[in-house]
Order: C-alpha cells, then structure tokens, then sequence
DNA sequence: GACCTATATGCCCTTTTGAGCATATAGAAT
DNA sequence: ATTCTATATGCTCAAAAGGGCATATAGGTC
C-alpha cells in the first residue's frame, strides 16, 4: 500500500516543515537551511529521502537546486499534504517558518550575488 | 511537536488497517484477528502502541479487551483520521477489511458463547 | 587549471522499529 | 484449586532511521 510510504514521509518533523515551507512555491537548499536552521547535511538527506519517494521533484539551477511538490501527485498524497497545511495552521513551529520564509525574500536580495539568484528573481 | 507522533502511528500498515475498522464502532482484539487475519502477537502489540500514544482506548469485558478510539481527539487527529478514512475509501485492502468486518456480526452470533459476546450483542 | 560555492553521499554510530517465540497474567469455567 | 481462554509482555534479532563528520561532485569564477 502507498498510503503508509506516504505516512513513512510525514513522520518526521524536518520532512514535515520542508513540505510545508515547500507549500507556497518551489525553494533551493539554501532557503531551507535559513527558513529551517538546520545543517545542511540534515536538510540534504531529508530531500533526498522525499525525492526518492517522489513527495518533491528537484531541478538544477546553476549552482543551484531547486525543489517543488511533486507535480501530479496522488489523491492520497494530496489528501494529506491538505491535511498538513491544516494542522499546520496552528503549530508555533510551523508559523515561525512561515514567517522566516516571509522575511527571506528581501533580505536575500539585498545581499546581492552571494544569496541565492531564484528566490531573489521573484 | 505531537504532530509527528500521529504520524508514527500512521506509518505501519497493520495499525493503518486497525484504525480503519475501528472507526465504525468498538472490537475486541478477537476481531481484529478475524477481520484483518494476522496472529495475535502482531495485532496485540500494534494495540499497545496506538494505546500508549493516545489513539484509542481499551476496557476489559469479562475474558475481552475492547478497544474503541480516543474518545477526545485532537484537532490534529481528528483531521488526519478522516483523511485516512478519506483514502481507505477507494483501496482494495481496506474495503477487504471492511467487508469481513461486516461478515463478522452474524457469524459470531451464530457460535455461540465459543465467539465473542460483545459484537455477537450488538 | 585552480579555486569557490552549493549540494549530495559514504561511513559510522545510536536508537527505534517490527516480527516471532515463549511465557506471563487476568478473569471465567469446571 | 485447576484449567481454559483471551490478551499482554519480555527477549532476541534484523532492519531501518536519523544524526554527524568527512568527503565527493557539479557548476561557476578567476
């Protein structure tokens, strides 16, 4: 059954803010690493565990990888990513990435080339 | 964050299937056996988890155990239990299960004191 | 080509998980 | 008191998970 890989994805809590930082729109590694304040190596790994489940796709961008949702995902997986933003709505924890999220935009295109060119082009 | 410990619980097949049948009312452990067809000790021991985490509830009846689900979920839990029952709607395992647990009402009935009292009494 | 930056991966370690077997326990029946 | 039935639990084992450190790799820059 897919349904308990998917279950296997939610039960963690890095994987679950990823996927819920990931909501809004497509992210690089180094906004996860800001939004999240988590090493890089944690951040990386818990990507490539998504990926390998197909929960997110991820595409190179220069020096850049950029990661997004998964493009078409099951009834299943998108029942419980809804799910997730719900729950998400009233977790602390999950508000504060959100709003870390929010302020990452400006600041990343004040630091000019050294931040990270895709979320600053937006 | 007690979100991820939902999802722990989420993550294994046998007590997907236990929290599926569970949702139209109480069962004994006796049913799960019948209904889900594993041994005992599987059965048994996902019950304890799912009831030292808080996802259901258990009471003696005689020589039985009754578990039912928590009686004051939580929004989270509540949300993600009716996405689970959401996604069991259109898999062949649940709808299995769910199908025997139908069958179990009469046939229980029908052994006598040899089957389990509670559900024979419903 | 040498170097830098961003990201991924291999290795190691500790903890958790899930399964099974054997056994314990609680209450009912005799 | 013994025995039976239903269920739980301790032990062992293999596998997986999750973290960190070091290192590899890919694409830019000089």
């Amino acid at each position: 059954m897919q349904l308990t890989r998917i279950y296997e994805c939610l039960c963690d809590e890095t994987r679950l803010r990823v996927l819920h930082v990931l909501s809004p729109g497509p992210l690089c590694v180094c906004h996860f690493q800001a939004v999240l304040r988590e090493p890089q190596v944690k951040i990386s790994k818990h990507l490539a565990y998504l990926r390998h489940r197909g929960l997110v796709e991820s595409e190179r961008e220069g020096n850049w990888i950029v990661y997004r949702l998964a493009g078409k995902p099951s009834r299943e997986l998108a029942a419980n990513l809804a799910c997730l933003q719900d729950c998400a709505r009233e977790n602390p924890l999950f508000q504060r990435d959100l709003a870390r999220l929010r302020k990452l935009a400006p600041k990343l295109a004040a630091t000019g080339p050294g931040g990270c060119a895709v979320l600053a082009a937006r």
